[in-house]
DNA sequence: CGGCTAACGCTAAAAAATTGCGTTAAGGTG
DNA sequence: CACCTTAACGCAATTTTTTAGCGTTAGCCG
């Protein structure tokens, strides 16, 4: 048989849960640097090599974690307008990313070159805001461009996330989408 | 003696150069997945132990080694006018960061959580732009504010590198420089 | 139900990371 | 300049992690 074929029920998936749930549990309680292949084995109950054959890398299996943390649960919020539905987005985007496991999560995407955990975790981000430009169109309203959004908005709360350079307050994220808003206006 | 000393000269000094240059050398050649502790001490002439005592880690060490390629040996050129100096010193930038190595440098930047190397790199572009600045304030012209260049030039350049989501071309470099200092002039 | 094989467990071997201890050589001091 | 202190290194033993072979288990399909 040609096909590739994966297995996605069962054994497979349990042990795939119980990694995933080890890794999430041990990231709230000890420092990333400290955790091993072996310690996320022992404590969900599997081989060493079981994770290796899998992951193939702590690094990837950390990046396989993030990216499924990330998944969104349901779509972003409906304020009624396009502005404060951005904005009520961004303020909570800036708080997950910025806190310590987001901040943790986006390492660890960054870090695994080999998948596509970087393109799968922004597609995310990319997917909600089309979501709120199709939503405003269907009120009436002009709508916003994703791709300027991401880099009005998105992209300097991620570099300064990233860099450290800058305190990531609420008032900052704010101006930086009003002010987005406005030259969206004014286009 | 309470003083914390750290030598600078000599056989250490020696080391360090030596490995630095073995980095760089092995990242040129081969992949960066590859590279091991062990390897970079044979080439280099030094027992791993070394290297663990000193940088304490693999991650550490390639932080280490693109801090210091990432620092500055020149002020950005003086073409005569704010515009076009920032211009050539963005389509620079983004040539270096999202070419094979540049990415790496990155990677490694942002892959080691101890050391501030993140904040270093980041201060090295912030001067850059503000030699830009005051160059421009000397000739009398109306300058723009450094933290707005990093949020509307800078990140979207470092967003997309790390997340692959859109191809880093010059024109659209180009349109992010243009975009921002007619913003400038606007406001 | 029965065959096929992806995915797992176990074990041994290889590689990498850690640690103790003696040695070398910066950098300061009398 | 000779001497002293100790940061930094080399070496080697130990521990831990990673890899690889091989038999076994259990999804998925006909």
């Amino acid at each position: 048989m040609a096909r590739e074929m994966v297995r996605q029920g069962g054994r497979s998936a349990r042990i795939q849960s119980e990694v995933h749930r080890t890794v999430r549990d041990m990231l709230k309680t000890m420092d990333r640097g400290a955790i091993t292949v072996p310690m996320i084995a022992e404590k969900s109950g599997v081989t060493p090599s079981t994770i290796y054959r899998r992951w193939g890398d702590l690094s990837e299996l950390l990046a396989d974690v993030a990216v499924a943390r990330m998944r969104p649960v349901a779509d972003p919020e409906d304020t009624g307008a396009m502005g404060s539905d951005l904005e009520t987005f961004i303020l909570q985007y800036a708080e997950e990313m910025s806190s310590k496991v987001g901040r943790s999560m986006l390492a660890d995407v960054l870090g695994s070159m080999e998948g596509a955990a970087a393109g799968r975790c922004c597609q995310f981000t990319y997917d909600h805001l089309e979501t709120l430009r199709e939503r405003a169109l269907t009120r009436g309203e002009k709508a916003f461009d994703v791709s300027e959004a991401i880099d009005a908005v998105i992209a300097p709360i991620i570099y300064h996330i990233l860099f450290r350079d800058r305190e990531l307050t609420i008032d900052y994220c704010r101006s930086l989408v009003s002010r987005f808003l406005e030259k969206c206006a004014g286009a």
